[in-house]
DNA sequence: TTGATTTGTTAATCTAGTTTATTTTTTAAA
DNA sequence: TTTAAAAAATAAACTAGATTAACAAATCAA
């Protein structure tokens, strides 16, 4: 069914009883994007959370320069939204597109606090959740702080072993926030000094 | 007395009635740390979420070539520590001092959680804490990939007018991740153009 | 099956920010 | 009030990574 990998995610954290489980499923919605195709649009409010349930989306957005700039990649078993936008409701900054066909469990505003509020075990989760992204949010600035573009790659290809297959390399360079050619000269220097 | 800082801040947020108030205060101490002091050191495990009532904090970590790069600074109403150590109890890869006479109200993990367990609304202002904290990390993130470290010196005034005079120059370059002497550049092309 | 678009490579030149070294100013202690 | 130490400013040489441009593969559309 469906919902399974997502019902089977939430037990790693905590326990539902079958009350609790239709509760949660009644007030989320299961939904299925193409490749190319937008969950958040930059400008437009971000109304979901969505759990990746398979699929791979970029969290990107567009500067004055009329650059991309990726912020984060999401696949299977991730968390994917604009939160600045879903939680204040007002226009994103980013852009959510699908880079794989992809299927999401959709949590609206509302009904994640109806939510919080019939299963305070949901809102611990999130509490624990957002600490976790927190903690790897501060742990990429200290890396751009200290780590050399050469050595911020090693770091994402160990980090995230199974992205970097799924997406164009011109989209990794993005994400470490350097230009596609000197990702190139990285990886040549890599490839030349194993050998 | 001591707590009325820390309780109005609450206020904010949520309200509390006496019963949980008391709760609260109970489950919570007050500390005065003084200039100089270590709330957290780098390799000891981060015991404490701390909200400071007065003073102000660095938040820095010491990289393998011996450099000093500074994460944040906290002043009043702000929150203080390490949350990567204080949450998984493991060794602090990060240092908190106290760049003023500081007081704070300190939560131990274990306070914490039965603060949640019987307060609720507690851990719902929790939530949305980190919620900001995660947005505002996600914002830093994003400054560093679009704007140039003059653009970022100049955001960081905006958003922090406070800190700029209670802290030393070189600290707010370690915080723009630049040299002080490239900020000294800055801070002169700046005066340089306004006039 | 071919042309067109998307992705990846290489190399030359350029620039934002670093490094190193010296000087000046501010702060704090005695 | 003097003095030593800490902080800030200035300037020249240097480097990591950007930009530009030309080209080579790979993928895709028809």
């Amino acid at each position: 069914m469906k919902y399974t990998p997502f019902l089977n995610y939430i037990k790693n954290f905590v326990d539902l009883n079958e009350k609790e489980i239709t509760f949660l499923r009644s007030y989320t919605n299961y939904k299925k994007y193409f490749k190319g195709q937008y969950i958040v649009k930059q400008g437009e409010v971000c109304n979901h959370t969505n759990f990746i349930i398979s699929g791979c989306t970029e969290n990107f957005y567009i500067d004055q320069k009329g650059q991309e700039h990726i912020i984060t990649f999401a696949i299977e078993n991730w968390w994917s939204s604009d939160i600045s936008s879903f939680i204040t409701q007002k226009r994103s900054d980013f852009n959510v597109k699908c880079l794989e066909d992809t299927e999401v469990i959709q949590f609206t505003c509302q009904n994640q606090d109806e939510i919080f509020k019939n299963i305070p075990k949901m809102e611990t989760l999130f509490r624990k959740l957002l600490e976790k992204a927190l903690v790897s949010s501060q742990k990429r600035i200290v890396n751009n702080f200290s780590l050399s573009a050469k050595d911020q790659y090693i770091y994402f290809k160990n980090q995230y072993p199974n992205i970097e297959q799924r997406v164009p390399q011109y989209m990794v360079a993005s994400y470490l926030g350097i230009t596609k050619e000197f990702l190139s000269k990285i990886k040549a220097q890599l490839v030349k000094n194993k050998s």
